[in-house]
DNA sequence: ATATAGAATCTTTTT
DNA sequence: GATTCTATAT
């Protein structure tokens, strides 16, 4: 068997994991080091070299963008089709078996997805209900609490009557919310994982299919599994244990979100795993920025230890620009990039990183005065667009009548004469009979509850959707989506309320949306199973909800949060604003976890460029509406210095000497030892709980009684000793 | 039912 | 400073 083209250009490590025999697998992938391509190719090799039937192999990603591109180069190194292979990301596969099983899941054939926004309003609506002040209970944090609850597997019924005041009240929230969306025949994201556990747990002969089934299960990203994802792939591996897992413990930076790093380190014990193959050279970088990196990194503990070395040139050392302030950041980043633009290079090859996405806006600012192209990731994305939820409300309507989500997100809009006041009533009634709000609003249309023209405009809604579901029976999904928008006018509506200009905006989505219906594929065989054409439709905006802006083809600067750079390169990268308390972020400083977490992301950050490197940070930053002034970020120092070459701004505007990098910390340079107290004009007294910096560089974190810890720069804080 | 003013809040984000 | 939600008035 001729095995070569699995196997050429690969190098050492690569060839060892994606020739290795049957057994679990990990494979601890550096930044650049080719990791979809092992994955890629190791799939090849189970399919002609291993034999493995196509049907056997569950292949796992988080974004369905790496799904796609994995989909795409394994029918590119292929010689047969691989019809039959499961490749897709957690919630899209778990999705798949809900479908497929839906009556052992006990969910209703029509059942929908509701992404955050939508599980956002559901909660707002139970806490209404249960008369919890917003303010004291925020909807968000109860949001966040169901949602956790769910990563780690727990059910509200099992934590019944358990801690505190405060507990007791998320958990009868979480308890209320689970009941509404069992009357509402929804699911939400974290329910798709959970519910289709349980699904294979509790049945014994579905776990059976599948875990026979599934001989060989491949996961991109290990590092980024949660609790639940971790034991969704137990659960299908079961005894054979055989799982190849790609991760990178130090590109782990999504842990605030119930990302698990510990589940790649425990990956050996849980999964009887035989060899662990370490992907370190790097094709990506030049050598001054992989020392970088890994010079940066080698300050977390616990890592499972990797460094990345290139045969590529060293390259031109790391630029660091001290910036006077944030308007001037952004200048010079541009000058910069018209300077590369001389060279004849492309905007495209050059990205903007940062920690928030506020800071984008002075960068755009700077750029459309000096015309500068840019594109700005991570905007609004199509299918969360208001217009576009709201003509998939009524669509969804028509499949689910019980979709409470969408009953309330179409029931007034457009404006029928349907107010409040009627839409609580309605919502009175059903929560006290238990009944969705449609059937709600039948019963008391039939009983004469509401007066009559509330019960009018109630009953020509309730018609009128009865009525679109009967017409959209026979025709093609396009036309179904098309139909919808005419018959419930929202371009005649928008254009009156917006006027013309912003109106045409909005039609020319709902226009998108009739085309992106009309390209849709609809695979009744096997993806989509159990789901009518529009439902599929329907599924899929939810879990592929579509490219962020609409991309034009023009070369442009690419500007992006650190965190949504992962998995991208670029020839030339400006990190900027590298300043402690801005990233670091400020809520990072306190703990050593966190902060670990945002030493990854600037490992990550860093590990994004090809050839050129810029840091960037301002003395003087404007945040929130007040100045700050700003300390180098401390990662700055972790990174050598015969590595970096240092440019200063040379500000006309010079009001303050520019700061010195502070050097690694000396204990009490500061002046304020750490159990000093102190006290504050403002945040009162308290103690000292650390201390670093010299000169105007100086700054103590104190923890004040009533207001909490906060970082100080001495020169102006004005503490007195107590 | 909508418009406006005041208040609160202000990492990171995919599904 | 900018956005987003809430309360209040019209």
């Amino acid at each position: 068997m001729d095995v070569s083209h699995i196997l050429d250009n690969l190098n050492k490590p690569q060839r060892d994991a994606v020739s290795s025999a049957p057994q679990s697998l990990l494979v601890l992938a550096g930044a650049g080091s080719g990791k979809t391509r092992v994955l890629v190719h190791r799939i090849a090799w189970l399919l002609e070299v291993e034999k493995t039937s196509p049907f056997s192999i569950l292949s796992v990603t988080f974004t369905n963008k790496a799904a796609k591109e994995m989909r795409g180069r394994i029918e590119e190194l292929l010689t047969t089709p691989s019809t039959g292979m499961w490749v897709g990301t957690f919630h899209g596969l778990a999705h798949r078996l809900l479908r497929r099983h839906y009556e052992e899941a006990k969910l209703p054939q029509g059942f929908q997805i509701l992404d955050s926004d939508d599980q956002l309003s559901m909660v707002r609506r139970i806490q209404k209900e249960l008369s919890l002040d917003t303010k004291q209970w925020p909807p968000r944090k109860s949001q966040w609490f169901i949602n956790k609850q769910k990563d780690q597997g727990i059910r509200s019924h099992s934590m019944e009557h358990k801690g505190d005041y405060t507990t007791r009240t998320l958990i009868a929230i979480y308890t209320a919310y689970e009941a509404l969306c069992e009357r509402s025949g929804v699911v939400d994201f974290a329910e798709l994982l959970l519910r289709s556990l349980e699904l294979i747990r509790d049945n014994a002969h579905i776990m059976q299919h599948y875990q026979q089934r599934f001989q060989h299960i491949l996961v991109d990203e290990f590092q980024d599994t949660n609790e639940l994802q971790y034991a969704w792939l137990q659960l299908l591996a079961g005894k054979k244990n055989l799982v190849f897992a790609v991760g990178d413990d130090d590109q782990s930076i999504y842990g605030w979100r119930g990302a698990k790093i510990e589940n790649i380190q425990n990956f050996a014990q849980d999964f009887n795993e035989v060899k662990t193959v370490k992907l370190e050279q790097n094709y990506r970088s030049t050598s001054n920025i992989l020392q970088a990196a890994n010079a940066l990194i080698a300050n977390n503990k616990h890592r499972l230890g990797k460094n990345l070395w290139t045969e590529d040139k060293v390259g031109e050392p790391i630029k660091l620009y001290a910036a006077y302030n944030e308007n001037e950041e952004a200048t010079h980043v541009a000058t910069e990039i018209q300077h590369w633009l001389t060279k004849g290079r492309q905007r495209d090859e050059i990205a903007i990183l940062y920690r928030s996405n506020a800071q984008s806006r002075v960068f755009e600012s700077t750029f459309i005065e000096k015309g500068i192209p840019y594109r700005v990731y991570g905007g609004l994305r199509f299918f969360e667009r208001a217009e576009i939820k709201s003509a998939l409300a009524y669509l969804r309507l028509t499949t689910n009548r019980d979709d409470d989500a969408s009953f309330e997100r179409s029931v007034n809009f457009p404006p029928r004469g349907i107010g409040d006041k009627t839409v609580s009533m309605i919502r009175e009634y059903g929560k006290q009979n238990n009944l969705s709000l449609w059937q709600a609003s039948k019963i008391m249309l039939q009983t004469n509850i509401l007066k009559a023209r509330a019960g009018n405009s109630l009953q020509s809604f309730i018609t009128f959707i009865n009525n679109i579901a009967t017409e959209i029976q026979p025709m093609l999904l396009s036309q179904q989506v098309d139909f919808m928008i005419q018959q419930t006018k929202f371009i005649e509506y928008y254009s009156k309320k917006e006027g013309e200009e912003k109106g045409k905006n909005r039609e020319e989505n709902l226009e998108e949306l009739v085309s992106a219906a009309n390209s849709f594929e609809y695979r009744p065989d096997n993806e989509h199973a159990n789901m009518s054409f529009l439902a599929a439709f329907l599924a899929h905006a939810t879990l592929e909800a579509g490219e962020g802006e609409n991309t034009d083809d023009e070369d442009c600067v690419q500007m992006m949060t650190m965190h949504s750079s992962k998995g991208l390169e670029f020839p030339r990268v400006f990190i900027c604003g590298m300043e402690d308390g801005l990233f670091p972020h400020q809520n990072s400083l306190n703990e050593e976890g966190k902060l670990e977490e945002e030493r990854r992301l600037c490992y990550v950050a860093i590990t994004r460029a090809r050839e050129q490197l810029t840091l960037c940070y301002a003395e003087q930053r404007r945040m929130h509406g007040s100045t700050l002034y700003g300390i180098p970020s401390q990662f700055i120092n972790e990174i050598p210095d015969e590595l970096i070459e240092s440019i200063r701004a040379i500000s006309k505007i010079k009001k303050k000497p520019i700061l010195p990098i502070p050097k690694k910390r000396t204990a009490n340079e500061t002046g304020y030892a750490i159990g000093q107290k102190v006290s504050h004009s403002k945040f009162g007294s308290g103690t000292i709980l650390d201390n670093e910096g010299a000169g105007a560089a100086a700054r103590v974190q104190v923890n004040f009684e009533t207001a909490g810890s906060k970082w100080l720069v001495l020169t102006y804080a004005n503490l007195q000793k107590l």
